[in-house]
Parts: structure tokens; C-alpha cells; sequence
DNA sequence: TTGAAAACTGGCCGATCGGTCAGGAAGGAT
DNA sequence: ATCCTTCCTGACCGATCGGCCAGTTTTCAA
């Protein structure tokens, strides 16, 4: 019975079917419209509920970002070393648990910085690749943002590789690419 | 001078003003009236030399495809440890020469299966991922996946970094993540 | 029951896309 | 100079896009 009001429900079920509609179609090539008709409701309702098209990825996006937010204040204080582990931990279960959001994002990279909805994403992702990189060296920044790209890429195709498949490969390839412990 | 026909020369400006384009703003962000203009002629004149964008995007990837598609060839009855270490040489080399045309397929992958025209440069890539796996082990083949994705998406922004930076990061990172000497 | 607020919609708009076509301009061999 | 081929273009087409707005339906508290 919820005391859910009205407003949400409909909301929650737009943001629910274009999350399956990015994923599978990607963000460009999703319409106002497939989201409309996936979600039971006009292209007007969309537009009703969400300021544009970018409001609408932004909410996609959204429980990703503030895990991510949030993973990002608890890594404050730590050291170097500490840092580079608990970054590995905590992304390598980021990624297995928004797989399907992460997906998203690769097809929004040519123009992300033009997405201002999401530009705290964005940031949180770039510190996160300092983290991960462990130290200043620009060779271990790069091989860091390297292991990110792979790791974007390698969360597609959800369905594929189980969830315990995706965090044992991601785990994995970021200690041998990071060459952590 | 120059036996070269009039219709090589266009035809040779539009794919380069398009290798441009399409690195700066991606494939699909590019229209056909942005490769007219950079290329000082009419939309009407691309579609005349070209069978559509379609086949815009392959002669640009074109060069790229046929090196890689030679690569493949030479490395025919190869055992899989030379075939490893000839794939992680060779591919590097290949990434750094054509840094700009791989940057532009990343924005072609959600859709990649439905351009035909690529279909082969599809296919060498990959038995190239099967190549730098170096095993038939599944971890080591999504390994080796993982390592292109990360490939691909280091050969982004141009410029930033040289072409012996570049190459000397693919080495490394292909040789820590695919464990090889 | 009623009336205002919230939720929703069909229809329309301007812009842009890839692509087509009839016909003009340029070039070269004769 | 003639003529045919190659090269090129402006104008146009249908489709689709994100977005907007006037007006209708639904919800719910009073």
C-alpha cells in the first residue's frame, strides 16, 4: 500500500527502463520516446518528471554516484598504500554491483564533460584513479587509468559471466596491472 | 604532376578531414555536413564518392584494418607462447600508429556488429584477443580482453602523450596483466 | 461532494539527420 | 570546337530527435 506517492512510482519505473534501455541500446541511441513507451507513459510524462534527456541518465546514474561518493569521503585520510587496497576492494565491488550502470557510461565518454548533470561522477571517478595508482608516478597514474578503461569495457555485455565471474576477473587484473599484493 | 586523378584527391581529403572529425567528436556525433564542409566540398559529394557514412567510416579505418588484418596472417602457425609474445609487439606497434583511428572505434562498439562494412576488422580483432590470451584458459581470455579495452581507451586524446610514452605504457600494461616476460 | 493541485497526454514545433536526384561545371580525348 | 565522361552541387525528401504547451484526467484533502 505504500504511502509511496504517485509521483514516485512513476518516476522509479522511467528510471527503470531506461537504465535497461541504455545498457542495451546505449544513451544516444535511446529515445524520450523508447523510454516513454518501455515505461507505460508519454514522452510528455518523461519530460514531466525530468528536466531533459540528461536529467533522466543523471537519475540512472545516480545510486552509482553516491555509493561512489561515498566510497571516496571514507578513503580521506588514508595512506598512500592503504589507499591503493581499499580502492581495489571497494571499486572491484562497485563495478560488480552497478555493472549494468557502468555499461552506460562508455557510451556517453566522447561528450561527458558536456553532461553537467553528472560532473560529480566524473570527478569522484578521476580521484578514484588517483587512488588506485598508489603513488605520484605519472607511469602508475596511467596504468591505473588504464585498468579503469579495461574495467569499464569488461562490465558489458551483463549476463554473460556470473557476478562472482566479473569480481574474481576484476580483482584479478587490477592487482596484476596495479601490481599490488 | 601528379597523375593522381581528381576524384583520388577529393576522395583522399574527405577520409582525412573524417579521421579528424571523428577522433575529436566521435562517429556518430559527426555529421555528414560537418565532413562536407571540413573537407571543403558538398554533402552531395561525400555521398557521391561513398556509399553512405557507413562506408565513410571504413575508409577510414581502412589502413589500420589491412595492417592488422596482415598481422594476422603472419602470425599463422605461430605456437601460442610466440603467437603472445608477437601479438603483444606487433599489437603496441599497431595501437601507437594508429592511436587516432582506434580512438574511433570506441565510439562504434555498442553498435559495431551492425556496420558491415568492418566486419572483418571485427573478426581480426578477435582472433587477436584470442592471440594475446596465449592460453585457451577462460581468465586469461577475458584477461586478454580486458587488456584491449584498456588499450583502446588509453589511445584516446592525442597529443597528451607521445608516441614513445604511448608505446612504452602498452608494453608494460599488456606485459603486467597478460603475465608475460 | 467539491475544488484545487498534481499527474498526465496529444499534438505540435524547429532542428538535424542520412540520403536522393536532376542538372550544371569541369576535364580530356578527338 | 565538339562531345562524352567524370565530378560536383543545391534543393529537396522523409524520418526522427528533444522539447514545449494547452488542456484533460486523476488524486486527495477539506
Amino acid at each position: 500500500m505504500a504511502a509511496t506517492p504517485v509521483r514516485e512510482r512513476t518516476r522509479h519505473e522511467i528510471v527503470r527502463q531506461a537504465m535497461h534501455l541504455f545498457q542495451d541500446r546505449g544513451y544516444n541511441a535511446t529515445s524520450l520516446q523508447d523510454i516513454a513507451s518501455a515505461a507505460g507513459c508519454s514522452k510528455a510524462t518523461v519530460l514531466y518528471h525530468f528536466n531533459g534527456k540528461p536529467a533522466v541518465l543523471a537519475a540512472v546514474l545516480e545510486p552509482a554516484a553516491a555509493d561512489l561518493a561515498g566510497l571516496m569521503d571514507s578513503a580521506a585520510g588514508l595512506s598512500q598504500a592503504e589507499a591503493q587496497e581499499f580502492a581495489i576492494q571497494q571499486f572491484t565491488d562497485l563495478a560488480v554491483r552497478y555493472r549494468g550502470v557502468i555499461d552506460v557510461l562508455q557510451d556517453i565518454l566522447p561528450v561527458i564533460d558536456e553532461v553537467p548533470e553528472i560532473a560529480q561522477l566524473v570527478a569522484d571517478g578521476i580521484r578514484l584513479t588517483d587512488l588506485l595508482a598508489g603513488s605520484d608516478d605519472p607511469l602508475e597514474r596511467d596504468l591505473a587509468k588504464f585498468a579503469i578503461n579495461g574495467l569499464l569495457g569488461e562490465c558489458r555485455h551483463p549476463g554473460e559471466r556470473t557476478d562472482d565471474e566479473l569480481r574474481k576477473l576484476c580483482d584479478i587484473a587490477l592487482r596484476r596491472i596495479l601490481r599490488s599484493a
